[in-house]
DNA sequence: AAAAAAC
């Protein structure tokens, strides 16, 4: 099976050639024919498995045809957050760069103007968030009423945050007569209604979900105490194959205090939350994905689709409050063929999150001790410890004052240098090529991230990567308990799984 | 319980 074998035109063709990618994920090959047909469709699945490319890439052929007139959009593509519309709107573009269709990104936190200029001028593609979109069409600056395709994506999510009156609404101010596209990570009751009334006789694909089968991502969760996480969070973070991390906690205020107590102690850390302005979220990203900080503490506003290259480690600061949001989140990394970590610190206090966790994720999640003290626990210390899972005893890094855990005992590693080792990233695009490349307006705000490099989820591993995965993989396959570990372990880790 | 999204 092969991208030519979906009836997309030669352009798209050399477009995705050019982008990397040879073989249409299960996803991809099963959207893109119905969808060329103009057929409904009822997609259910997450990013990762190649979502956002199966509606971009023949949305891009389908609005190849016609022409497109002043503040009326040919389609539209709903997404909940910001940074989500904003990494379709890249796909757009990369895709694209053989067809000449303007794009529109409608979100908010950024100024209008650039927005209402360029609907004014006409737009095949209206990528959008909700609000924005209201907010513009309440101005009389937009008509729905020529917009024959509509994608509402992350259909769930957009239930969680209560966008589905507004919805409604936008799709009342839709023409009937137009093809619509669904895509949604589960299927819980509203979904399936809101489906039923604005989707006409859809064809259904299912891909399974990827983060809770995924074995590219090795999971962990480290017992630790409530009082002990910031420790037990240092200590992860200085292990030698912690080149890029994501940690992810349940609250923006710790968000900010995270960040910036790992700054203060020389980590390269930045933050991401909803309470920042638009510019300052992008600013943030922007310096992620540029190796600036290796660091990136984050709400779960960062939890669900972002997509950025060389994601070593996931930490869970927090134990998300849903067990949905886990898989979202560890599916941060281990992202186009390679290989990642997800720690979540546990607390005596999570266990029934946890369970929920791991009963969604099917099975149990190996745990590692710090030797805290861990009550409620379902085995008790002497019992036959889990697979790597003993308790290490003493812990003479428990006693030790809390200053000094302001001051990391090692140097944190440098931001950037272990990923470019390993990353060449021949995909960067020179800056001042992508300068020379002709604005199709509106640019996503700030230039943000650039198009070429982010948006993996539709990537097939490349070849290289995937047998490095691949062998990495097997080569701990028979290692014994510790199968799939890989790479040097913090130091009270090396106590705990240490030689068997 | 939290977070997200318009001004």
């Amino acid at each position: 099976m092969s991208f030519a074998d979906l009836g997309l035109s030669d352009e798209l063709l050399r477009a995705v050639e050019e982008s990397g990618y040879t073989e249409p994920t299960p996803i991809q090959a099963q959207a893109i024919p119905p969808v060329l047909m103009m057929k409904d469709l009822i997609g259910i699945a997450q990013t990762g498995t190649g979502k956002t490319a199966s509606f971009v890439l023949p949305m891009i052929d389908i609005l190849a045809h016609g022409r497109t007139r002043a503040r009326m959009p040919r389609s539209l593509i709903l997404e909940p957050t910001r940074e989500l519309a904003a990494q379709v709107a890249e796909n757009f573009e990369k895709y694209g760069k053989y067809h000449k269709l303007n794009m529109a990104l409608l979100i908010g936190g950024v100024n209008m103007s650039d927005q209402i200029a360029a609907l004014e001028k006409g737009v095949d593609v209206l990528i959008a968030t909700p609000g924005r979109l209201m907010d513009l069409f309440g101005r009389g600056k937009i008509m729905l009423n020529g917009c024959s395709l509509l994608v509402i994506d992350e259909a769930d999510r957009m239930l969680d945050m209560g966008f589905i009156p507004d919805i409604e609404e936008i799709c009342t101010k839709l023409p009937a007569q137009r093809q619509t596209l669904l895509f949604s990570a589960t299927m819980p009751a509203p979904i399936k209604k809101l489906a039923d009334k604005f989707l006409t006789n859809p064809k259904q694909i299912e891909v399974s979900r990827p983060a809770s089968k995924n074995l590219a991502i090795e999971q962990r969760l480290v017992e630790t105490s409530s009082r002990g996480k910031r420790e037990t969070l240092r200590e992860l973070l200085r292990a030698d194959d912690m080149t890029t991390a994501i940690i992810f906690s349940n609250r923006k205020t710790m968000v900010r205090e995270l960040a910036k107590s790992l700054e203060q102690s020389g980590f390269k850390a930045g933050q991401i939350h909803g309470d920042m302005e638009q510019s300052e979220r992008l600013r943030e990203l922007d310096r992620f994905k540029a190796g600036e900080i290796n660091i990136l503490v984050a709400s779960d506003v960062a939890a669900r689709g972002l997509d950025i290259k060389g994601v070593s480690h996931v930490f869970n600061f927090d134990v998300p409050w849903h067990a949905d949001d886990y898989v979202h989140r560890i599916g941060r990394t281990g992202r186009g063929g390679a290989t990642g970590k997800a720690f979540t610190l546990v607390t005596p206090e999570d266990a029934e999150a946890v369970e929920a966790i791991e009963k969604l994720t099917g099975g149990a999640i190996e745990r590692v001790g710090k030797g805290a003290p861990v009550e409620s626990s379902d085995e008790p210390a002497e019992a036959a410890p889990r697979r790597g899972a003993r308790k290490p005893r003493g812990g003479s890094r428990e006693e030790k004052p809390r200053a000094e855990a302001v001051e990391p005992a090692r140097e944190p590693r440098p931001a950037r240098e272990p990923r470019q080792d390993r990353e060449p990233r021949p995909d960067r695009e020179p800056r001042a090529e992508r300068e020379a490349r002709p604005a199709r307006e509106p640019r996503p705000p700030r230039e943000a991230p650039a198009p070429r490099d982010s948006q993996r989820d539709d990537r097939q591993p490349r070849r290289d990567a995937d047998r490095d995965g691949r062998r990495r993989r097997d080569e701990f396959a028979d290692d014994g308990p510790d199968d799939g570990w890989n790479g040097p372990l913090p130091s009270f880790l090396e106590v705990s799984l240490g030689t068997r």
